[in-house]
DNA sequence: CCACTTTGCTAATACGGTTTAGCAATGCGA
DNA sequence: TCGCATTGCTAAACCGTATTAGCAAAGTGG
């Protein structure tokens, strides 16, 4: 409020020579360009007792790059995910010394524009474009003015960005494998899609290949889907009401819910049925959800990886930055991000 | 990437004029400084055929205001609460044409020193100090290079920053007077506090003030607290745990559960009795997390205003800003935003 | 002793804007 | 016609740093 800063002219003074030389020696180019050892020292002492910090906003001016990058996501707030996904950022950011800057669109294309633009103008060196389900987009046309990656996205029209997202077929392959690994092989039910692989619900990428993974594995262990219902909107609510409408036909041994929403409805149902998890029916999941672990038994869950997920892309943008230019080959090169399986308590072998 | 950006000197130069000239028209100091109308005209049109944008980074060095400003918490991941925070402070933000550089420090004092250096450096207006469990917080010395103001937190040592609250005592108030609308006047437990004053979690200012509330208006009302227990940590898992000791002892009509986490335990410790709500036990919590609308039946809670919070600490902290170094007075104010109660299915009257 | 290299530092310019001071042309009153 | 105010614009300085080009002094070889 009230000391002005000390600026690099300061320390020159202080040290008595010119801004020249304690800005050579203070970026480490002091060796290269033959500044003594003796004035090397007396600025770097001035600069320590001074409490010097270079201004990052005259260096953003000067160099062009200010160690900064955006975050824009289409909202942060809704879902725990989010600030996973931007903790991961923010770590590896920090290890690299770099700023976050973070804006949410809520889905609207011009408030997209705007905060592209309004970082693009305080010379972000790269953007990561987020989006808290897994989805398509449409990927902004001036986005490339910068460095970008797409994060837990796909672009719809191809595009030379790269994107990091979830292995979400791997996870459904992963998830039948529990199944199959308890020793079920019959009356598996899913909830939240399937059974059919158009049997989704649109614009979700996670559906799909979630769907995709578990019939992969089914098929080639030769088990038989009992049955699947869809649910467009993956909240308790929706997966209560097709638990219980699948339970009036059919009397199941395994549920694999397509997300842990779902999968608390799930529990509700079954347990107004009289069936218990998992002596009756075992239940695997998708997303490891807090919830999950709070649910009574904990639910075994195929984890989405958000932190790794933001960590990643941050990695990502960094080599983007990196390529100086031209360097075709691996454009719009997609990365996979493993989900683990969090083994708990709703899985056991099926009832003779 | 490709394209130099276009600057002040290009619309200058298409406008015919001097970077002056323009620079004037385009801050809208045209008319004040008596540029022409033609010659203002010209220089609109240039600039927006050119897509001119004025670079932030040259502008914050020359003005010293960058239009941005820092959110510091201790951990934004962890829990839905930042989400929303940060979701306030960012719209709120947006408004005024600012953007939010995020930092998490994980309670570290190093890393919180290295932040809020780093947003310094990069010339921040202001920062926003944010916490996301209410406690008291140890305000670093130097922070007061910048406006800032204090989010969900206290300082431990006084100190002439605002801090902006969630109103407790209030929704202390609030959570008692529900149970005294319903019609109850005994039989009413705490679940996670109390029942006296100094029974009470280390650390949480929640705590402290929402039993207070609560304490005040039972005691006007002349009712009496059967019992309370402490939880040290506020997790489904004491909650059950504290809930099903109670119910060694007693047989209660009424439960405040002091968050919505040990309110899900306490359901699953009252089912496992065979009580059921609201029928047998009414229940009212605080924090109206997610989870409480996803519970069976719906938990009736006093939520705390994360959005609001995250919105008036960025008005707050624009009064701060806005006030020209020295005007004592109100110093160290402390804003306190309503916490609205949640009416849901968990509180019924008492049963004859 | 002189030309030439090396050593050790600095002057000057650039980044892209904002802002102050001031200049040339015109208008106006006496 | 002269002095002075007004109009309309621009030159130049400035924000704080990085970087290029170059200068003076000292050292080196012949």
């Amino acid at each position: 409020m009230s000391a002005r800063r000390v600026t690099l002219a300061d320390v020159a003074q202080a040290a008595g020579v010119s801004r020249t030389t304690a800005s050579l020696v203070l970026t480490g180019r002091g060796r290269e360009l033959r500044i003594s050892l003796d004035v090397e020292q007396r600025v770097l002492r001035a600069a320590d007792e001074l409490r010097y910090r270079p201004n990052a906003v005259s260096v953003g001016l000067r160099t062009g790059t200010t160690r900064t990058i955006g975050f824009v996501s289409d909202t942060v707030a809704t879902s725990r995910l989010a600030g996973d996904m931007i903790k991961g950022a923010l770590e590896a950011a920090r290890e690299r010394g770099v700023m976050l800057f973070i804006g949410e669109t809520e889905g609207d294309p011009d408030l997209e524009g705007g905060l592209l633009h309004a970082m693009q103008d305080r010379q972000v060196d790269g953007i990561i474009l987020a989006a808290m389900y897994t989805r398509t987009i449409k990927v902004p046309k001036d986005i490339a003015a910068s460095p970008a990656v797409l994060l837990n996205a796909l672009p719809k029209q191809p595009s030379p960005l790269p994107s990091i997202l979830p292995d979400e077929v791997e996870a459904g392959r992963a998830a039948a494998r529990v199944l199959l690994k308890a020793g079920h092989r019959e009356g598996i039910h899913l909830i939240g899609v399937g059974p059919g692989t158009r049997n989704v619900p649109p614009q979700s990428v996670a559906a799909v290949e979630r769907l995709t993974g578990i019939r992969e594995v089914f098929r080639e262990a030769g088990v038989k889907i009992a049955s699947g219902r869809v649910c467009r909107d993956w909240q308790p609510e929706e997966g209560l009401l097709a638990t219980r409408e699948m339970l009036a036909s059919f009397r199941p041994r395994a549920l694999i819910c397509l997300n842990d929403r779902i999968a608390f409805g799930a529990y509700q149902a079954l347990s107004d049925a009289g069936l218990s998890v998992p002596m009756d029916v075992s239940v695997v999941s998708f997303d490891d959800h807090p919830l999950a672990s709070w649910m009574r038994p904990k639910l075994t869950s195929v984890a989405l990886p958000h932190y790794e997920l933001g960590r990643k892309a941050v990695d990502v943008l960094f080599t983007e930055m990196g390529r100086d230019g031209v360097a075709e080959g691996h454009r719009g090169e997609v990365h996979r991000v493993p989900m683990p399986v969090r083994d708990r308590e709703s899985v056991a072998p099926p009832a003779e």
